[in-house]
DNA sequence: GCGACAG
DNA sequence: ATCTTGTCGC
């Protein structure tokens, strides 16, 4: 598939973060969605020294949740980790396995927060950005904001607001009885209510909903180099 | 100013 | 994220 070339990659921080200020007012948290028939999720694994990174882009069928493609994308990691400046080091490589995808999905879910982020722009409102096309996210700690953490049951489906200067920016949603809970997010293009709902409907065995659960598996794949 | 800090 | 074996619980 192709996308917008919206600015390039190798930037300072302090680009990155007046990037991220530009770019957060063009996110749309409203829904834009077609009808939900294939669903992508998409994560990164990194080489032991740090120095390479291989994304992983897996689309399923929707609600069946069936795997239809999978493509995989190694290259040199630009940036080091920076809280906050995520997507500068893993959207390049991310890019790539989109560059690869013969199967445009109708939504994304991603590994990290989406709007749920200091400047509101995380890794999901920035793919979005990139594809034109709804994403999720959906983080696995805490970045910005807080919640009540008593306001959170130990059953599958609870969930409670994630709050940062007076208002919502997320949703803490438990995808499994009794095991920690996820930072949901609206990436791009899609409300926060029907992020969580799609991450609940993804959500059937595992912590992690389907998309990114099979998209951090592929990543990972032993049986490949990095 | 101090501490926290997605993956 | 990554380094790593066995082990507790449903």
């Amino acid at each position: 598939m192709i996308f917008n070339k919206l600015h390039e990659w190798n930037v300072s921080p302090e680009q990155a973060i007046a990037l991220q200020r530009t770019l957060a007012s063009q996110i749309v948290q409203e829904d834009y969605l077609s009808d939900v028939q294939f669903i992508a999720g998409v994560d990164m694994a990194l080489s032991l020294h740090h120095g390479r990174g291989r994304a992983a882009v897996v689309v399923l069928t929707y609600p069946d949740l069936h795997v239809v493609e999978e493509q995989v994308h190694e290259d040199v990691l630009l940036m080091p980790y920076i809280p906050g400046l995520l997507s500068f080091r893993e959207l390049p490589c991310i890019l790539g396995a989109f560059e690869k995808l013969v199967r445009i999905p109708d939504l994304i879910m991603v590994d990290g927060m989406g709007i749920a982020h200091p400047r509101r722009l995380g890794i999901a409102c920035h793919l979005g950005l990139w594809l034109n096309i709804p994403t999720i996210g959906c983080g696995k700690s805490i970045l910005a904001g807080k919640y009540d953490h008593n306001a959170l049951s130990e059953e599958k489906g609870s969930c409670t607001p994630l709050i940062s200067r007076g208002t919502i920016i997320g949703q803490v949603v438990r995808t499994r009885t009794k095991v920690a809970p996820l930072f949901i997010s609206s990436g791009h293009l899609i409300s926060l209510k029907t992020s969580v709902e799609y991450v609940l409907a993804c959500a059937t065995k595992y912590r992690l909903p389907e998309p990114t659960r099979l998209a951090d598996k592929l990543s990972k794949d032993k049986t490949r180099s990095l």
